[in-house]
DNA sequence: CAGTGGTCTAGACCACACA
DNA sequence: GTGTGGTCTAGACCACTGC
């Protein structure tokens, strides 16, 4: 016997994984059907199929009823990052946080934002700049447009001690976002905010969020100099 | 009955959603046991279980034996963005993918490299540059060593019409990745091959792949104009 | 239609963490 | 100890899909 006497999924799943990698199933494979499995590492039919559906999930093998499993040709590797709360982000770094509220107004929503996210006209939004340090250092530039239609407790919400971020996390639910990446050149106020050249390359993150098809927030983060996504697999 | 008959674990699992958006369970909030839930719905506790897990999974909840099931207080939310290959990518949008090798070498790992990856002095590597085309306009740059140690067919490989990138998912294996993404300046020559102004802002992913320890390749992948990682969630 | 994976059940035992 | 979640089992039925 070359397996413990009582596979875990887990064990089941690393073994799989191993003979992916391992070539034993090259890909493109059609690997041997969940009762033969079981057979072979004396465990239920169940066990195995956990170990296979989260090795579907991570994008290595393709599972089709009656096709039976494959191992994907080109796997379509998965990157997870995790997008915790700023001061959570900047905690963990082991720097001290600090939060800055710059400016707030409110207005009606400009009119890229109004094209972009399909808002009634005049929609009425507050708007919120505000800065999140790392002991000092510039971290984070955000500037938030909160749909006060809404949310409409946040007109008399004081953000002078709590971000908006974290205010919105405890106090709104959503029903969908959506967030995407990309660089972008810091025009001079932001880089002024942020500690940085003119024009100087900067990471943006900009993150809008709904509850029931209805607008909450639209966020763009500009990142200080070196912020980095990085995960492993 | 608000509930269907046979409720099936994405229906409990969208339900509890609803409840914690809803602020039935309310973030901190302890929720229901596993047991009292299965009552509750009329089901097998395996199911209950399964929902459960899966949200504890995505972020939503935390869970640990004896202390129960409570819904988190910053939902860390995880993005999850798939990372294929570069042809796969630039297809997917319906354009025409074509591939160029600009460069190949082999010689000694460059010292950061050595440095950063801790490779023996003197390791030969082959050094590839090439170029990913979206209906001829520039990609993505790509520049990547490999270890010749670890992976010696590819002296011998011809990355003239394939490009290393599906060459290497095809024929090697990994245990072990890193992916970073961030945002860099494109320096004079990087600015030409892609077709942006020198100094732009262009979105750099650099990944590493280990074999049971041993560095397999490394890559540094510089995007065209307006490239951005997106996903909902 | 038949074979594969997808899901559910009822019951069981275990592991962990807290009192 | 005791109560929670974590995992496994044996069996069952269903849903999809390729023949």
């Amino acid at each position: 016997m070359t397996e413990p006497d009582r596979p875990s999924y887990r064990v089941l799943k690393a073994e799989f994984l191993r003979r992916i990698r391992a070539r034993v199933w090259p890909p493109g494979a059609l690997i041997p059907g969940e009762l033969e499995l079981a057979a072979e590492f004396g465990c239920a039919r169940a066990t195995i199929n956990r170990a296979l559906t989260e090795l579907a999930e991570e994008g290595v093998i393709d599972r089709r009823r009656r096709a039976g499993t494959r191992v994907k040709l080109s796997p379509v590797r998965q990157a997870r990052f995790e997008i915790p709360i700023v001061r959570a982000e900047v905690e963990a770094t082991g720097a001290v946080y600090r939060y800055a509220l710059v400016g707030r107004a409110v207005g009606a929503a400009p009119d890229w934002l109004r094209a972009l996210r399909d808002l009634p006209e005049g929609a009425r939004m507050l708007h919120l700049i505000c800065m999140h340090y790392a002991d000092d250092r510039p971290f984070q530039h955000e500037e938030r447009w909160i749909n006060i239609a809404a949310v409409p407790e946040v007109a008399t919400a004081d953000f002078s001690a709590v971000g908006p971020n974290e205010w919105l996390v405890q106090a709104v639910p959503f029903t969908d976002a959506e967030i995407s990446f990309s660089a972008t050149a810091a025009e001079p106020r932001l880089a002024e905010f942020l500690a940085v050249a003119p024009d100087e390359p900067v990471m943006l993150a900009e993150r809008t969020t709904w509850l029931e098809g209805q607008l909450v927030t639209h966020v763009r983060m500009h990142f200080g100099r070196g912020y980095r996504l990085t995960t492993r697999y």
